[in-house]
DNA sequence: AGGCAGGCTTTTA
DNA sequence: TAAAAGCCTGCC
């Protein structure tokens, strides 16, 4: 179905991002994107036009929300002030049409807690390897299969062996230990959502594997609290070099981690 | 108590 | 060979 989006939207600029690791070049310029045990094709026909391989049920009920559709990113980003953070500023410009997705927040966790100590290519290889060892096969718009992201009792139930498959290295067994604490119920992600973002990121970073950075992803990305502001080494350097005297984290409040994304994703692309 | 050094798997550039 | 969207353990 064909959708108009007028907010800030870029399909490229997301998939680049580093907050998914499932979006991946389709045929025809289009996108392929993986989230909820669906698939759809994603392709800009004009600035504010868009095909989507789907029906538009399907777009209302997981598509429009995932791409968080009724947040508007244009108001977020003229807010930022161009006199006293005109880097920030810069950046949001150059990334314009970054959202932050609402994403599901077990394959959240799991993919942020793969991430660690590595660069984007690397850690979607393994999440691809992860849904082929545990997710379920299916089909696509374009007859094209796919895997979607485990469920955790799938990869609670991988044998030791199935899971080195996955190059995990040294993070196979923080992704046995937390699959295993939500499969068993022990760890309830959908009842932790009740918790303010300081009490949430305590518990996140009580999990075996977990440090602040993960737990700080997994706010922004799994729990969509746009206030979370993940500190890396690429923040650390932006930081240092744009703002030596502290970077103030009231100014932007409650969309510190929309911020954060418009100044890694600029980093990345552009340089510091 | 809180901070720091060293180690950890594997891939990428 | 160093660095990579870091975290854990042990030591001080």
């Amino acid at each position: 179905m064909r959708v108009r989006i007028e907010d800030d939207f870029s399909p490229a600029l997301i998939a680049e991002s580093g907050q998914c690791f499932r979006w991946n070049d389709g045929p025809d310029g289009s996108l392929r994107v993986i989230h909820a045990g669906s698939c759809v094709y994603i392709k800009a026909l004009s600035d504010d036009d868009y095909e989507f391989s789907c029906s538009e049920d399907e777009y209302e009920r997981i598509w429009r929300p995932y791409l968080d559709m009724d947040v508007s990113y244009a108001g977020i980003r003229e807010s930022i002030d161009k006199e006293t953070d005109p880097w920030l500023y810069e950046a949001a410009v150059s990334q314009r049409g970054i959202r932050i997705l609402r994403q599901d927040t077990f394959e959240a966790l799991i993919s942020f807690i793969i991430s660690q100590n590595r660069n984007i290519p690397a850690i979607k290889r393994s999440i691809e390897l992860l849904c082929d060892a545990a997710g379920e096969e299916r089909t696509d718009a374009k007859g094209m299969s796919y895997r979607t992201f485990p469920e955790s009792e799938r990869i609670a139930a991988l044998t030791d062996e199935e899971l080195d498959g996955c190059r995990l290295g040294y993070r196979t067994s923080y992704v046995k230990r937390t699959a295993e604490l939500v499969a068993s119920g022990e760890l309830d992600l959908e009842e932790l959502n009740a918790l303010s973002d300081d009490r949430l990121t305590q518990k996140l970073m009580s999990l075996y594997g977990v440090g602040a950075k993960v737990a700080n992803c997994v706010l922004l990305f799994g729990y969509h609290r746009l206030d979370a502001f993940p500190v890396d080494v690429w923040i650390k350097r932006i930081l240092a070099a744009h703002y030596p005297a502290g970077y103030d984290t009231e100014k932007y409040r409650p969309y510190n981690g929309v911020m954060q994304q418009y100044m890694f994703a600029h980093a990345r692309a552009e340089g510091i």
